[in-house]
DNA sequence: AGCGGCTCCCTT
DNA sequence: AGGGAGCCGCTC
């Protein structure tokens, strides 16, 4: 960090005098610490209080803050602004403001960056607007005498009789009558505004209800975390169950449990998994459904929501990652479903991995925190392998189901033909997966038509003008995209290199390319694409969903948004196009996401009567994630990977923290990239490795150059790296972003 | 994050 | 000299 500027002498004011009439505001600003302002004489605040304080020439929102350490530099009492005024929205707890610098100190970002999630909805923050209802004037009935009383109006005047006030619009509704005509009776004065705080759309769940039959092994589980969540206390456990175990049902009996003890809980999904169907099953358990907090909700909707949360009138909360800086009050149980999901990781803005931020949460505010997940990552593991977490097993299906069959094709010996991507045996299975009238699921992990074009003449590539990246073919649009940066363009009429017109070849397979390949096998079979492109947003998924479930469809063709989380009865086939997609470019984790990617899908195959089959395209089949998606040996398996990581000295067995340079102009980055190489911390059990450019060299327009710090795991990574980073500002456009514990290493 | 002040470079 | 567009640094 820069050094602190040197602040004029000490006020002469008495320190008490002075402790009380100074507070300390922390402002969703990426600003070093908190700054202090004057109360306003009178205005009694409390460390978490929400004020409004002027900033430059703008006032906005901030929250007062703990007092500080001894020794650290005040600013002198002259160049202090006065509070504006205290905000009304609930304070931030204790354990929120020692989570957000927790947060802050571990990331390596600015404490206000970190508060700047947790006060994401600034709207919130000020008083309700109340909204405007109408009831019967008391004279209602007398001026009703007055007026010409048609029958629209009275249907109105019947509708309001049997009810509280309600807004116009509502009362039209009601009355099956047009907004004008409550407009109408309002001037003719037979109808009185009053203004009522605006209804909570929020039900709350009723944790009496019974739970589902367990099996003894749901049971058992059920019974330990449901203890756990009665109980309080921090605890860690990892429910740890296959694919279609029931581990749902499981941890909403802890739900229960947490409700009961009249606690609030937060439910983190991946962004992708917060279906319909989950919702579903949660309404089922509880007679209403939870709080939902993730991107696509509108202003109105997450205003309602973080200030429901906040006065504690949200009971349970699902959402994605960014729901773990709701300002809870009353929090007694987490839980992290597919706790082994990369996209638990915020790669942009406050760099953070939710799962294991989730667990520091948890330990904060001392409650118990339940991590879900058939495949459960190697982190995970070796925690519970140590005894810092504790783990609960569902080894078996429920329902009696069993788990699918697993077929590895091996590529080399049973090759499809020429510009084709199905194998002779995948395609021989979803013959007859049709012909029984089952569903079949196409899993290929790469989104649009082709993931190349190249000129047939002189074999130029098309490539990103703005990335280190090729433009992916996407016919459905008719238009050529950049993954990285959003680009799109139009396929061009001639190759821009040599000239030649219409020269353009396709290469490779995307899912849309796939489902012509099908259309041609089998014409009969009715397909839909499950991709991000295909399904924005929830309503569109949950719709595809309900189309396989109605089986208007007998094939899905997806990509990684088919792994997670769905159950369909009739699904008894999965095909995996390309197994060998994730391994390539030595990825720290390429293995482990690739089996946990690979055993989630292969786990959509035969989750109920009819028993299910995986076919496995591959060009390794000796590789050992493919031994073990067919043994189902999961844990010899991760006990290979702990042995290498730990070899290596790489995470969980180390630290590690990546520094990336990037900037417009190369020559800056370059320079920049260096200048960081020669100061690079030098001690016993770290290790700075680069600067060296980044895979993916440009993005956007930004060069990339990355340097990678390397601790061993007793050692604190943070120090060293603030001292490093601390003095170093870049200039010329160029950013130096730190990723501690990266996930991505383009 | 937003805002003002600064430089730089193009215009006249 | 005048003046607009990007860049830097400050905000208690």
């Amino acid at each position: 960090m820069p050094a602190r500027r040197a602040s004029s002498a000490p006020a002469a004011a008495p320190p008490e005098a002075r402790a009380r009439a100074r507070v300390r505001v922390l402002l969703p600003l990426p600003l070093e610490g908190p700054y202090d302002y004057r109360r306003a004489s009178g205005e009694a605040l409390a460390a978490g209080d929400i004020v409004l304080v002027p900033l430059g020439g703008r006032e906005l929102a901030g929250c007062v803050w703990d007092e500080a350490d001894e020794g650290v530099e005040e600013v002198a009492a002259a160049r202090l602004r006065d509070v504006r005024r205290r905000l009304p929205a609930p304070p931030l707890p204790e354990a929120l403001r020692r989570f957000v610098n927790w947060v802050a100190g571990y990331t390596l970002s600015a404490p206000g960056a970190v508060l700047k999630m947790v006060l994401s909805v600034p709207d919130a923050l000020e008083a309700e607007r109340p909204i405007t209802a109408y009831a019967a004037a008391e004279d209602a009935a007398a001026k009703g005498r007055a007026v010409r009383m048609t029958a629209a109006r009275s249907r109105v005047m019947a509708a309001l009789a049997a009810g509280p006030p309600r807004a116009a619009s509502e009362l039209a509704r009601e009355a099956g009558v047009s907004p004008g005509v409550v407009a109408g009776l309002a001037r003719a004065g037979l109808l009185q505004a009053v203004t009522v705080a605006p209804p909570l759309p929020f039900a709350r769940p009723d944790w009496r209800r019974p739970a589902p039959r367990f099996s003894p092994d749901q049971a058992a589980a059920a019974a330990d975390l449901a203890a756990k969540a009665r109980d309080g206390g921090f605890s860690v456990t990892l429910l740890d169950g296959v694919t279609g175990a029931g581990k749902t049902e499981v941890y909403l009996d802890a739900v229960a449990a947490a409700l009961r003890a009249g606690r609030q809980v937060l439910v983190l999904v991946p962004e992708i998994a917060l279906t319909a169907q989950w919702l579903g099953r949660f309404e089922a358990r509880f007679g209403a459904v939870p709080v939902e907090w993730h991107s696509d909700l509108t202003p109105a909707q997450r205003r309602l929501a973080w200030r429901a949360v906040a006065e504690g009138k949200a009971r349970v909360v699902v959402g994605a990652r960014s729901a773990l800086f709701l300002p809870f009050p009353e929090l007694g149980l987490v839980v992290v479903d597919e706790e082994h999901d990369a996209s638990f990781k915020q790669e942009d803005g406050v760099v953070y991995h939710a799962r294991d931020m989730a667990v520091v949460r948890a330990r904060i505010e001392g409650i118990p925190i339940v991590l879900v997940t058939a495949t459960p990552s190697l982190e995970t593991v070796t925690n519970v392998a140590a005894g810092r977490y504790q783990c609960l097993r569902l080894p078996e299906r429920h329902g009696g189901a069993r788990l699918p069959d697993i077929h590895v094709v091996d590529m080399r010996a049973d090759p499809p033909p020429r510009q084709h991507w199905l194998s002779p045996a995948l395609r021989a299975a979803l013959g007859e997966t049709f012909e029984a009238g089952e569903q079949a699921m196409l899993f290929l992990n790469r989104r649009g038509y082709a993931p190349l074009t190249l000129c047939r003449r002189c074999g130029h590539r098309l490539d990103c003008p703005n990335c280190t990246a090729w433009l992916v073919q996407h016919r459905s649009r008719g238009r050529l995209l950049c993954h990285h940066c959003g680009l799109t363009t139009a396929l061009p009429e001639a190759c821009p290199r040599c000239g030649e017109a219409d020269s353009f070849a396709a290469c490779g397979p995307g899912v849309e390319r796939l489902g012509e390949e099908v259309s041609a096998l089998f014409p009969d079979a009715r397909y839909g694409i499950m991709t991000s492109d295909t399904l924005t947003g929830p309503k569109a998924a949950a719709g595809f969903v309900r189309r396989v479930e109605r089986r208007e469809l007998d094939l899905v063709i997806g990509t990684q948004m088919v792994a997670k989380g769905h159950h369909f009865p009739l699904l008894t086939l999965v095909g995996v196009i390309d197994a060998d997609l994730g391994l390539a470019g030595g990825d720290l984790r390429a293995a482990e996401r690739t089996y946990q990617l690979l055993a989630q899908v292969s786990g959509r195959a035969g989750r109920a009567q009819r028993p299910g089959r995986v076919f496995v395209q591959t060009y390794m089949p000796e590789h050992p994630v493919m031994g073990a998606l067919v043994s189902g040996d999961r844990d010899r398996f991760l006990e290979a990977e702990a042995a290498a990581r730990r070899a290596q000295g790489m995470p969980p067995f180390g630290r590690l923290a990546a520094v990336i340079v990037s900037g417009p102009k190369e020559g800056a980055v370059i320079a920049a990239a260096r200048a960081l190489g020669r100061g690079a911390p030098r001690a016993p059990g770290i290790e700075v490795l680069g600067p060296a450019p980044a895979p993916l060299a440009r993005v956007g327009g930004r060069y990339r150059w990355r340097l990678l710090v390397k601790a061993r795991k007793t050692l604190d990574i943070q120090t060293p790296l603030r001292r490093w980073l601390g003095p170093v500002t870049a200039k010329g456009g160029v950013r130096i972003k730190v990723d501690i514990d990266p996930y991505s290493f383009l």
